[in-house]
RNA sequence: CGGGGCGUGGCGCAGUCCGGUAGCGCACCUGCUUUGGGAGCAGGGGGUCGCGAGUUCGAAUCUCGCCGCCCCGACCA
């Protein structure tokens, strides 16, 4: 697998053929391959690129960078005053749960079991294997009863829960904590699906099933005013299929984006759990009337997964694409200049243009670096996807200016000094509301009708797929053979959907509505 | 866990078939000149060739075992 002789440009790892640069070959230093060409390389490409993550020495787990870290933070910040704007708290359980906790409630066994961490000794011991020094788990120091890493806290909290709750005083209960967990993927990919990752886990106790459901529900209105809102991405709200159920939920609530690859991704979940979990763990209140009761439980969670997602939603071949509002800097001043006394003024005049702006838009870098020319900054600032950048030379400091560059649609434009936060705000909003529109138009336009099978399979086989609203009978089964056929699930049972009765698109027996169905991450 | 690809300075790769003591581009460091879309020259630093055994006078290269990463499945969301 040589050089290519003709250019000299190094071959990809990996391939047979050298794979050249596109017509600017200086882009070597992130060499993010093409959407067109392997998506989901180019969706790695653009996290090393953009330093959101790498793999870490762990199968499955990944370290976040600071520029990855930085857009979690803006999530939690976000979603942390608005659940608290709801009246909830936050709290802390462990990580480690005791295995008999996982097995109390039937479903939800069923559903983790096979994908638990185990805690099994709590001491190395040093041995000499071959001659060289070791450790192996303590034989002596094996647990009575095993731990298991917490792939959701549902049990550990209800444990805690039946201590306190006595009466319909002590309700409703609204808790959240921030958290790790760990479920054991066979398969893995960078915040999409990791085997550690970072999550909130909210989980309410209240006295009516009426009440348990207008929380779920409510939850999912702020995952999806949270998508579209702040990270600018279109999602369906509706209701999980049985099958695709939360383990141990009554109703499962999703909202659903749709990805540039035209596969679907769950972006967030919210679950009815009834008494479910209230039964398994004997929690009970005494209400108003003296009567005893199961209480009604909820829970919901949105990951860094979501991350993946926002990726996959903005961003171009030329790496991250980052909606202002989730960025974790908004904007970044290249400072140009060519003397030590150039330098000296326009660094000086950036410092005081990011100190007049960050007060009103936010976090804004000046990159001062002097072992680099300004273009190679916006290349990189671009990977990295900074929403807006500021372009400060001379010629702009003599024009009492600076230019602007936006990073999603390149568009460029001057912005005089005495209007420039106006100017920088409203341009970060253009963005936002920008890529919102984008990214629904593409959803749009992927977004199919489809009522005989043949063509189902055909949209999902050659036809590039999308979303497609079908009718289904509403049977388990017939959705499991859709989806051993063609790789595609039912999504969700979209809130509004259109129920007009027709017949399954798979089966042809009655339907009393359509599903949007799509392949799936 | 099945099929395929791949592990060589930070990144991307050559060298492996045919064994001879490691090289290229970028990045990095120093200096000078540069700086409005990925700068130039000169000098310099950095690699137990994924890990472990074996064959050999000698292993990045051959043999066996293991580990990891990527893609496609299975599992799961």
């Amino acid at each position: 697998m040589p050089a290519c002789r003709r250019c000299a440009y190094p071959a990809r790892r990996g391939r047979g053929a050298p794979v050249h640069a596109p017509a600017d070959e200086g882009r070597a230093m992130a060499n993010i391959t093409k959407r067109s060409e392997d998506y989901s390389r180019w969706y790695q490409d653009v996290i090393q690129a953009a330093e959101l993550a790498e793999n870490s020495p762990v199968r499955g787990c990944m370290v976040i960078r600071p520029n990855g870290y930085a857009i979690w933070e803006n999530i939690q910040a976000t979603l942390d005053a608005k659940f608290k704007e709801l009246g909830h708290v936050n709290a802390y359980f462990p990580l480690l749960i005791p295995k008999s906790f996982l097995a109390k409630e039937a479903e939800h066994v069923e559903g983790f079991a096979k994908e638990c961490a185990i805690v099994t000794h709590h001491r190395l011991k040093q041995v000499v294997v071959d001659g060289k020094v070791t450790v192996v788990p303590d034989p002596d120091s094996k647990l009575e009863e095993e731990y298991v890493i917490r792939p959701t806290s549902e049990t550990v909290i209800w444990d805690q829960y039946r201590k306190w709750i006595q009466s319909y005083r002590d309700l409703p209960i609204l808790i959240n904590q921030w958290a790790n967990v760990m479920r054991w993927e066979l398969r893995t990919r960078m915040f999409l699906r990791t085997t550690e990752f970072l999550w909130q886990e909210g989980h309410t106790a209240h006295a009516t099933a009426e009440e348990g459901r207008q929380e779920t529900l409510q939850m999912l209105e702020v995952y999806r005013w949270f998508a579209e809102e702040i990270l600018a991405m279109p999602v369906i709200t509706g209701a999980k299929t049985a099958n695709e159920r939360f383990a141990g939920a009554v109703e499962t609530y999703s909202i659903e984006a749709l990805m540039q690859d035209n596969k679907a991704l769950q972006a967030g979940t919210s679950h009815d759990l009834g008494q479910n979990f209230a039964k398994a763990f004997d929690v009970k209140f005494q209400d108003k009337e003296g009567k005893v009761e199961h209480v009604w439980a909820t829970s919901w969670g949105m990951s860094t997964r979501i991350i993946g997602a926002l990726i996959m939603v903005h961003s171009d071949d030329d790496g991250l694409v980052l909606p202002p509002r989730i960025a974790g800097t908004k904007a970044v001043i290249v400072p140009i200049w060519k003397s030590d006394q150039e330098m000296a003024e326009v660094c000086a005049a950036a410092d005081r243009i990011a100190a007049q702006l960050r007060p009103v838009v936010g976090p804004v870098h000046v990159d001062k670096r002097d072992n680099m020319r300004p273009g190679w900054k916006y290349a990189e600032w671009e990977a990295k996807g900074v929403p807006l950048r500021l372009e400060l030379g001379p010629r702009d400091l003599a024009g009492q200016q600076v230019m602007m560059a936006a990073r999603h649609d390149r568009r460029k434009q001057a912005a005089g000094f005495d209007v420039l936060a106006e100017a920088v705000g409203a341009e970060l909003e253009r963005i936002q509301q920008d890529l919102f529109d984008r990214a629904l138009k593409r959803r749009e336009e992927n977004t199919h009708v489809v009522e005989a099978w043949d063509d189902f399979v055909d949209l999902f086989a050659n036809r590039g797929g999308g979303f497609a609203h079908g009718h289904w009978c509403g049977d388990g089964a017939c959705e499991k053979r859709i989806q051993d056929e063609t790789k595609v699930t039912i999504r969700n049972l979209p809130f509004g959907r259109d129920e007009t009765p027709g017949q399954c698109v798979k089966c042809g027996r009655p339907s009393v509505g359509r599903v949007v169905f799509a392949q799936a991450y």
